[in-house]
DNA sequence: TATTGTTATACTCTATAACTATA
DNA sequence: TATAGTTATAGAGTATAACAATA
C-alpha cells in the first residue's frame, strides 16, 4: 500500500506547511518573505540578483518580496558599495528579531512534532527519508 | 537533531509539491484546480458551494478555479436540476481522462518513491508518520 | 555589450463584502 | 429571511519582456 503512505506524506506535508505559514502570519510575514529573512539571517546583506539565484526566482519576484518587507519594515535596500546598480538588501532590526523568531519557531515545532517518538524509530525515520529523497532527486 | 530530520522533512514536500505541479502543469492543471478535478472523479458533479465546504475555502476561491477548468475545457457548469440558484459542476470527457491520469500518476510517483526500501523499513515509515500527524494535529 | 533592478503586463490563488436570483 | 453563486475589490506570489542606469 504505497499509495497509502504516500497520501499520509503528503498529508503531512500539508500540515506543516499550514502549521508554519499560521504562525508566520501571526508574525505579519508570509512563506516566501520569510524563507528571504531567513536567508539573509544566516548571509548578512545580500544583493537581489543573489537572492533570485539561491531562490531560482526571477528578478521580478525578488523586487515583489524585498518591496513587501521594506513596506513592512523587515528590511533596507542599502546602496552596494562598489556597484551602483546594485542594491544590498540588508535586515533592520526588526528583521532580526523576526530572523530569530523564525528558527526558533522552527526548532520548537521540530520538537514538538517529534515528541514522543524513541531514538530508534527516529533512526529508521530518518534512514527512510534519506531514501525518499534519493528516489525524488535522481528522477 | 530533530531539527535536521525537520528540515529534510520539508525539503521532501518541498520535492514532492515540485514533482507533483512539474505533471500537472505538462497537462494544463495546477494543483489547486487539479484538486477540484480529483474530487470531481471520486463524487461526481458537485455544486460549488459543496467544493467550497470540502476544500474549506470561500465561495469566490471556488467561482474562480471553475472558471479556469471551464475555459480549459476540463469541466462545465450544468443546472441543477431541483434548485435553478445551483449549478452542478461536471467533468467533460476531458476531465475525465485528466482525473484518470493524476490518480495514475500519483500511483506511479508513489512507486518511484517507495523503490527499494524493503517493507520492514516501510512499517517503521509508517509508523512514525502517524505519530507525526498526531503530533501535528493535537497542536 | 553585459548586468542590476525596475516598470509594464499578465496569470493564479486567496479573501471579504455587496449584490442577484432563487428557495 | 436564508442560500448559491457572481461581481467588485484587494493582496500576494509568480513569470516574461522592455527599459534605464551602470559596469
Amino acid at each position: 500500500m504505497t499509495i497509502e503512505m504516500f497520501e499520509r506524506t503528503l498529508e503531512l506535508a500539508a500540515l506543516l506547511a499550514a502549521e508554519i505559514e499560521r504562525k508566520l502570519a501571526a508574525d505579519g510575514l508570509t512563506r516566501s518573505r520569510a524563507q528571504v529573512l531567513r536567508r539573509l539571517g544566516e548571509e548578512g546583506p545580500m544583493q537581489q540578483r543573489e537572492l533570485a539565484r539561491v531562490f531560482d526566482v526571477s528578478a521580478r519576484n525578488i523586487t515583489g518580496l524585498v518591496d513587501g518587507l521594506v513596506t513592512t519594515g523587515f528590511v533596507t535596500r542599502e546602496p552596494h558599495p562598489d556597484d551602483r546598480r546594485a542594491t544590498l538588501v540588508t535586515l533592520t532590526a526588526r528583521g532580526v528579531t523576526a530572523a530569530q523568531t523564525i528558527e526558533a519557531s522552527r526548532h520548537e515545532l521540530a520538537e514538538a512534532m517529534f515528541a514522543g517518538i524513541p531514538e530508534r524509530e527516529k533512526h529508521a525515520y530518518r534512514g527512510v527519508l534519506d531514501t525518499l529523497l534519493d528516489n525524488l532527486r535522481t528522477r
